[in-house]
DNA sequence: CATGAATGAGTGTTCATTCAT
DNA sequence: GATGAATGAACACTCATTCAT
């Protein structure tokens, strides 16, 4: 956690080191990752990152944990909160939410995927995990109700089914969609302008699909 | 590419410099993969990595897009070929196929699916890029084909299938895999006898579920 | 030595930062010792401890010069003062007191002998150089004083008899204490209730066997 | 211990740099030692010192515990071995020897002196702890096997002994000889002719002084 | 063809001290 | 009188790559 003396910073002392550090995390994994380059951008001194936080650790868990998850909360906040009935078309809003957001944000998608994949650097394991599990949780339960209702086939494992949203839906999403803005999602991290290649019904259209796919599959609802 | 004096090595010199160099990068991302440890385990000088090849990413190349490929081919082709009249039978082989070489051979594995991770670092995106578009581009058409012989949704986008066999139902089946033996990818490489936690009707079970999920979802079928 | 600040501190917080102070630097060598952590244990501001003292040297200085040997005598206060007829009476009462005290105050002790270890840093080296000096000229009129009343060799050079009590002394019955405890200063200051484990016998014993070595070597009385 | 490389240098660059260190070492604690200033001192690269030793405290490990008593024994073999019929003859002859060894090398003295001073450092205590048990070990089989041949008192606890002349002894005729030079140890260091100014006799005055204290303090002696 | 010593820029981290508030 | 943010030099250590032998 940071240290008192960040919070007391000026606030756009503050705002400009916090985005510096995304910047940099969202960038490169962790190792690669360097705290003198986001000092020296930030014109402070060396030591002075060393008053905020413990260490490297210290200041990637914090982004991870606090600052991505806020940021990412305040910016669902202004948009309308997504509604549905059912699961599926629940599931469709959220998708709409979670892509729009990806596209408006690259950096923060970026830092919550990375969560998702795997690490073998000890020094970040403990954090990945936590985040993970907590996810994996959410889904579960999520999943879980929906079966409750009827609304997914009673014979689904709800573990599978957070699997498949967590990692499975999460990842085919971003590759279909870096790949109709024909850009991975570092180059489009610092080209985010690519964003209007990608109509809005192309969007619809993708995600239709995916949840047409899933409707069928997780539901056997009969085809249409 | 390695030079010729990589080949005129005696076999078993560099079959050890092989395998230690997939240990190397199978367990760390590109960037921390360190030549001075291959080869201060291999026990050769180090020039002589560079007498083998231009350089890391040289090596790195190589292995990515020969070696392993070849080596996965060589595994295959020791087991019977997987067989299915139709499209959903092939692929419940293949990913019985594919999800027990990942048990056997964790390190190719992780060497593959590194691939599919994206990755900001200029020295590997070429290497990765060119990789992911091969294997796009198979997947794209054996979709297609499918699809033009009645077995999918005609509806259906050759390219998202694509995205969906190589990027969402890998990571679905990965998920899951290490989910059920309680590890994650790394920590399986270095103790791959927990394979043995997973007993071969899991698998199937997981495999089926899965596959029924797609077949639902992808071909339209009715439920059965 | 400190400022007028320091002395118009309420007590406790005086106390308390002295308290840390003898802590951080029995526990370290000047240079390693570091106000950083006092300041931050004693839940101050950085600043103020500058407002106390002109820097660490002086802080050290004063620790050393003034405070160590005030919290000497008042502990020597408080018990009876070391009676004996002659010099070897009075030395082995002094030498009990003296362990007993150490034993009591690690910290203290430890402060007091750091003093006698050679050093080379300059910021220490006056400090170090001027209480050592102070010590022996002390001991050396001891000595001379009881040459003069024929209590000791005629013959005996004085400041070798100083050099014997400061040095040679010191560090034999040190070293043998902490033999017998089975630790080394340092693990002892962490763990003081190892005292347990030395009986008041031992004790007795080790110091009757080094005061009558000196008996028989300093004053060449005969063997009983 | 040193790697390979270390000797497979030139005699002269090796033995330049293993001067460097043992300046570096000898004149300040492990901790304020800089492999930094060796390396500059030296005109090596930064990197070159790795190359040689595995950090900073294999290197100073090594210099204490293979090279220091190397050099020491090398210089002894110069000289005519120390002989003595009884163990006081033999004493003698070895502070002789000793005192003359630290005047004409006083950064391994020194070295040699470190191990036995106490030390909260984690990264050198057990190199300490290891050199100061060999030596204690030894005089203690010196003392006992002279108690065994009655030349010692027999009620002199042999660990007390050796306590005595590993710790006492030395600090007491280290502070002797360096309080008749006029420095300290680290002043003399860098300034070695003051061994001129402590005659020959005044050594042999001062050893003989102790030697007959320990004589009759140790085996009882009558006073001649 | 093998060797292995040399390089030097790069990393995270610590700390006494200053000074505006 | 207290505060605490800022500083920057210093440290140990790593690594891909070069090149003379």
């Amino acid at each position: 956690m940071p240290k008192e003396t960040f919070f007391n910073l000026p606030e756009d002392k503050r705002e400009r080191i916090v985005q510096l550090a995304i910047e940099e995390f969202s960038e490169r994994p962790y190792r690669q990752a360097s705290l003198s380059r986001i000092v020296s951008r930030a014109g402070i001194a060396k030591g002075s990152i060393y008053q905020y936080f413990d260490n490297k650790a210290d200041l990637y868990g914090w982004l991870l944990t606090e600052e991505t998850p806020r940021r990412k909360l305040a910016w669902f906040a202004e948009k309308a909160p997504p509604e549905g009935k059912d699961f599926f078309s629940l599931l469709e809003a959220q998708l709409h939410a979670g892509l729009r957001f990806g596209l408006a944000n690259p950096r923060l998608a970026r830092l919550g995927d990375m969560v998702l994949e795997p690490t073998n650097d000890p020094e970040v394991r403990e954090i990945h995990e936590r985040l993970q599990q907590a996810g994996q949780e959410m889904m579960r339960a999520v999943v879980a109700a929906a079966v409750a209702r009827g609304e997914l086939r009673a014979e689904l494992d709800p573990e599978l089914g957070a699997d498949l949203l967590m990692g499975g839906l999460r990842e085919l999403l971003n590759r279909a969609m870096y790949r109709k803005l024909g850009v991975s999602t570092y180059a489009y991290m610092s080209d985010p302008d690519r964003a209007d290649r990608l109509s809005a019904c192309d969007l619809d259209q993708m995600i239709r699909e995916v949840v047409q796919l899933l409707r069928l599959g997780l539901a056997g609802e009969e085809r249409p």
